[in-house]
Order: C-alpha cells, then sequence, then structure tokens
DNA sequence: TGCAACTTTGCAGTGAACGCACTTTTGTGT
DNA sequence: ACACAAAAGTGCGTTCACTGCAAAGTTGCA
C-alpha cells in the first residue's frame, strides 16, 4: 500500500538521487532558519547560502517560500491505492474504500513523517502556511475528483466534486486531529473518531 | 436576519461613506481590469490610476492584491444571526441552527451579491484566487470554533474545531453549488441538498 | 568518447508590499 | 465660523519574492 508514483524504477539513477538530496537539503535549511527566526524573518537568499546551492534553482525546485516550509512537491495522484479505489475496490462500499484512501495518503506521505512533522510544527505558528497548504489541497481537488469520477461515473448517485470535497475533508480532519495528538496513535484510528463525530454532528 | 456588525449606527458619516466607495471603486475597477487582462497582466499601479487613487491608499484596503480582485473585506463575527446561535437558538437542535448560520452568511455577503457573483467568475479562471479564498476562509475559522464553544461549552459532546470545520464545508459547498447553478435559487434549498447528499455519502 | 538531454547558475528586470514622514480631509467642541 | 485632534491619503525609498533568458556544467547513452 504504498503511495509512490507509477513505474517507479527500483534503484534511481544519479540524476534521480541528486534531484531528491537537493530538494531536502533545501527543506531542511528552510526548517532550521524559519524555526530559529521566523517565516517572514528568512530570506530565500538565506535559505540558498545555508543549503550552497543557487537562489534560481531554488525556484526550480519550489513555487513559493512558503512551499518549501511546506515541503509541498509536485505531486500526481498515482498511488496502488488509488488505482484499487478507481477500479471499486477494496470493499466495494464507498465510504469504507474512501477511508482506505484517506488512510494511504496519511501512512505515507511524499516527504516522509519526520519533515512532515516539523513542517506542520512551523505551520501551527505561522498561520500564512496553513492558508498555503489549504490552497495546495484545493488545487489537487481536481485530481481527486478525477478519481472519484473514474469510479462512480458520471451517471453515479454524487456528484465527484462532493465526493472529492469530502475527501479532502476528512484527510484534513484527520491529520488535524493526528496532529494534535503529537504524532502519536494510528491514522485509521484517527480516521474513525474523525467520521464518527461527523456523522454526529449531521444527525444532531 | 442581517448579517452586518453590531452597534452600526443607521446614518453612516462621511468618512464611513467614503470608505466604502473607496473600497467599492478599488474592488470594481479590480474586476473590470482583471476580466479584461487577466490577473498576472494587471499591475496594482493600473488599478490604482483606473480608480483614481494612489498605491499606498491601496494598501490601506486590501493586504493583497488577490484580495481586492475577490472583495475580501476585513471581517467580524457579529451578526444577529451569529448571537442567536451562540444562545442557542433558533431552534435548539445543533445542526438545523447550523444551517440557519450558513443561509444567513450566504444570504447577506458582506460586499453583496453582484460583486460576489462577479469575483467568483474570476475565481473560476484564476485559480489563485480559489486558493486564496480558502486561505481566508481558513483564517475565520478561529472565530468560528470560538461561536460553537460559545453555544456548546468546552464541555459539549463535539469538538468546537470540528464543528467550526464543518460549519465552513457546508457555506462552500453550498456557495459552489449556488455558483454552479448560475447563481439561481434559495440558498436554503441548495444547503439543504448538500446536507442530504454529505449524508448518504457518509452512509454508504 | 562524444553527443543529446537535463540542470544549475548569473544577471537583469518586474512588481508586490511595507515603513515612514508629510499633507489633506473629516469630526467635534466652542 | 474657527480651531484642533483624529483619521485617512499620499509620495518616496526600500526590500525581496519571483521570472525569463542564455551560458556553463552534468549526466545518460550509444
Amino acid at each position: 500500500m504504498q503511495n509512490n508514483l507509477v513505474d517507479q524504477p527500483e534503484v534511481l539513477g544519479l540524476r534521480e538521487r541528486k534531484k531528491r538530496a537537493r530538494r531536502e537539503a533545501l527543506i531542511d535549511a528552510t526548517h532550521r532558519l524559519v524555526g530559529e527566526h521566523g517565516l517572514d524573518a528568512v530570506t530565500v537568499d538565506a535559505i540558498c547560502e545555508e543549503a550552497g546551492v543557487s537562489v534560481r534553482t531554488f525556484f526550480n525546485y519550489f513555487e513559493t517560500k512558503d512551499d518549501a516550509a511546506l515541503g509541498h512537491t509536485p505531486w500526481q495522484l498515482g498511488s496502488a491505492a488509488a488505482e484499487t479505489f478507481a477500479a471499486g475496490g477494496p470493499t466495494g462500499l464507498l465510504m469504507a474504500d474512501l477511508q482506505a484512501l484517506v488512510v494511504s495518503f496519511l501512512t505515507d506521505p511524499p516527504i516522509g513523517r519526520e519533515r512532515l512533522a516539523r513542517a506542520m510544527e512551523l505551520a501551527a505558528k505561522e498561520p500564512r502556511l496553513v492558508a498555503r497548504h489549504m490552497a495546495w489541497f484545493e488545487q489537487h481537488k481536481g485530481q481527486l475528483s478525477a478519481l472519484v469520477e473514474r469510479r462512480l461515473g458520471q451517471d453515479g448517485p454524487h456528484s465527484p466534486e462532493m465526493v472529492g470535497s469530502v475527501l479532502l475533508f476528512l484527510t484534513h480532519a484527520t491529520f488535524l486531529r493526528w496532529d494534535a495528538a503529537g504524532g502519536h496513535g494510528a491514522a485509521d484510528e484517527h480516521l474513525s473518531a474523525v467520521v464518527t463525530e461527523l456523522r454526529s454532528i449531521l444527525s444532531d
């Protein structure tokens, strides 16, 4: 149940390895400096100096400074879990399968748990980052809707956009709950709690 | 059921009227130019020239250029509907009262329906605006959580953050549905449809 | 080894956004 | 009608995020 891109070779070429190393170096440099001085007091120049890279290169990797702090990586929906979902699995029940998908997102994030945790730590202190993160979510809603549409068809009982939004909502809410618990506990337990509470609110 | 600030006098002073006129002039100028040339091709300078105002003044009104396009206005939760909600009304049933609150938000938006519609029209073509709009929502989640907490207390069965998130979700989803329908139909009907579909998805 | 594809980098430029000090406008009390 | 305080508008200078372009360096492959 891994969340990687499709067709990923077992061993990466030098080029690809260097790219990843640089991206991580930039993220780590950003985390170090921002953690110490705050987001606004750190310039892109400073980050690049810390990471030993030119400014121009920085912007080859990240669209914005904030993206580096969040570790936002160009993302394509393409995990095995997504394919399973589109094909109608794993259980065949929509809600259960949505939950499986959410768990797969959270269990295997694109930048690793530690970096993710550090990014969220910063985001808690820098509201702008939360906003940017929501924006990033929003940009990928189209992909989620498309995925849902592959599963349900256009003639399904639910609108793909709505289901996509729910998917996003559950992911975000679960993540917040997990983070509020200090990063402890399994993703699927937090998700279950979220779903239960959501149902309860809606039926009050 | 109006969505105004508390303590708003019946007749506004010259100062306040001018301020509103300027803000609206800036929004309208932004809409005109952006509608014609696109968001990135329009500079703040150009907007200010169109509106007959200095650039520095522009930034006294809006934090960013994008905010002007969206008509984002400094916002304080303070409508009569919000007070009613906090006090446990109007029906006493949580979900019904949440819906009443959403309807009050959508029925009486801070910048008027036409401008709101134009802003959304632009946002449909400029993804960045959608992102910024989400960010704006996010910034006000704290206020919503606080409102919910006033109603439920900390010892209630639901976490205020969760209920606040639901409130936001419903508002946003209803708005999208309303917009997709070309701005036709009553807010509460769209909201009901959204709630119904949400319940249906969750119980699948 | 050499060529093609990809990456990095420097440079110069654009334009958003802010701090500050100064002028103009508005509200108010006399 | 006038003066004075508070608020709003404005010009200037600065910082810095971000971009396009073309040159130089790296890597993959035959």
